[in-house]
DNA sequence: TATTAATGATAGCAATACTATTATATTCGC
DNA sequence: GCGAATATAATAGTATTGCTATCATTAATA
């Protein structure tokens, strides 16, 4: 048994992928194709065939592709839910809460050794890499209605309330984390691949330095 | 012959669609499809069908699905580009001109009469809905030698220049641009179908002040 | 008029995204 | 230990997609 357990709506499996061994090696060796071929070359068909099962079998955890990449993008922000509730313990003023934040955003991720069949690192990339892909679909209204993008929403209001205490006339506090979130996202794929729409050199030292400052001067209500 | 013509690199098709009759009534008619059924479920054959043309002649203007939509873009940036010069005619501070692009970039675009074949507004609302899709894949690198991605780096080093008349020190000017440029476009995603991301009411007014506060305070050097 | 370019018509193929059926193995309650 | 239920494997099959190829027709051009 797992000391903590990252719960993820039941709107994003057909069957529950962690409670059994095979729906275990669906989720590991998911997470390691999607990051190696990327989401659109993924096929259930290659999960199986690398797992040693069937096409069919895969099909009774996810209905499909998109599910898988919802449910392991919803389990990503779930962690990151409990990774900063962990930080926040010993942190006290709201600006080191949001750098901190921040910090987790960007910065690689450790393993989990209690967890191992989710590799967090990877899964961060896949995040950076294919987050977008799970709202921009003509089903959008629908699946959010199914929770598909509750742990978002969450991260979002938890900055939100934080940001509130530094200031609490700011007008547009979900919208801002909202834009940062995706920000820390894109700077981050922007870096390797485009490097012409970002300054920030390799590494996650200069992206942090960006958002934070962002972030901090957005909400301060001098001037 | 257009009073003006927005050009698009070569690399983004394989027969200018612009020249011939056949090739603006795929352009027109793609936008329409893409826009009501989305970018997922468009196909070579439904543009063919809905024109009476054929599949073979649609693929002959553009390898495929992909390629278009990358064209469709970058027509949209280089129309912004055009757009923008316009505005900076009359206009003399660079606080204006940032304000001014953060409205262009964010309020519905009227259709221009000098071409038919383009609707604007609606290919605006494609941009808000599929960007992300153009560069979030394995080929990323490879598309970017080729430009698939110019019209979008050129905006961004646009409000680069004017940026740093304000000031000179700031640090992220690319990044900046980059994060408010995809900000107008997923706020107004946010507002229309996920609005616990976002702060603002219908309507683009509350997206155009949160993101021109957060330009002008951003890079400002005060503090 | 001959040549070339553009389009249409049709066919076909490999891969994808599923669904269905049946067989086999495992577990669980009694 | 037996029967029932459950999980998985094995296999097949289908509709659609994404794309290529071929050839005929039409229009533009030299």
């Amino acid at each position: 048994m797992n000391v903590l357990n990252i719960t993820v709506s039941h709107k994003l499996y057909q069957k529950n992928p962690e409670e059994t061994d095979l729906g275990k090696r669906i989720l590991s060796k998911s997470i390691e194709l999607m990051e190696q071929m990327g989401y659109e070359q993924l096929t259930f068909k290659k999960i199986a065939t690398a797992i040693e099962s069937t096409e069919a079998s895969v099909y009774r955890y996810f209905q499909n592709k998109h599910q898988l990449l919802a449910y392991l993008i919803n389990w990503y922000w779930g962690w990151l839910e409990v990774k900063l509730a962990q930080e926040f313990i010993v942190l006290n003023s709201p600006e080191n809460k949001l750098k901190r934040a921040v910090q987790l955003l960007v910065a690689p991720m450790d393993q989990d050794a209690r967890i191992p069949h989710i590799n967090e690192g990877t899964l961060q990339r896949i995040v950076v890499a294919e987050y977008p892909k799970i709202y921009l679909t003509k089903e959008v209204d629908v699946e959010n209605k199914e929770g598909y993008f509750h742990g978002y929403n969450r991260i979002c209001d938890i900055l939100t309330m934080i940001a509130l205490q530094i200031n609490p006339e700011y007008k547009f506090p979900h919208s801002l984390f909202s834009t940062i979130i995706s920000a820390a996202q894109s700077q981050q794929f922007f870096v390797e691949h485009l490097p012409r729409l970002s300054d920030a050199k390799a590494g996650c030292e200069d992206i942090i330095d960006f958002l934070t400052e962002l972030t901090l001067k957005t909400i301060s209500n001098d001037e």
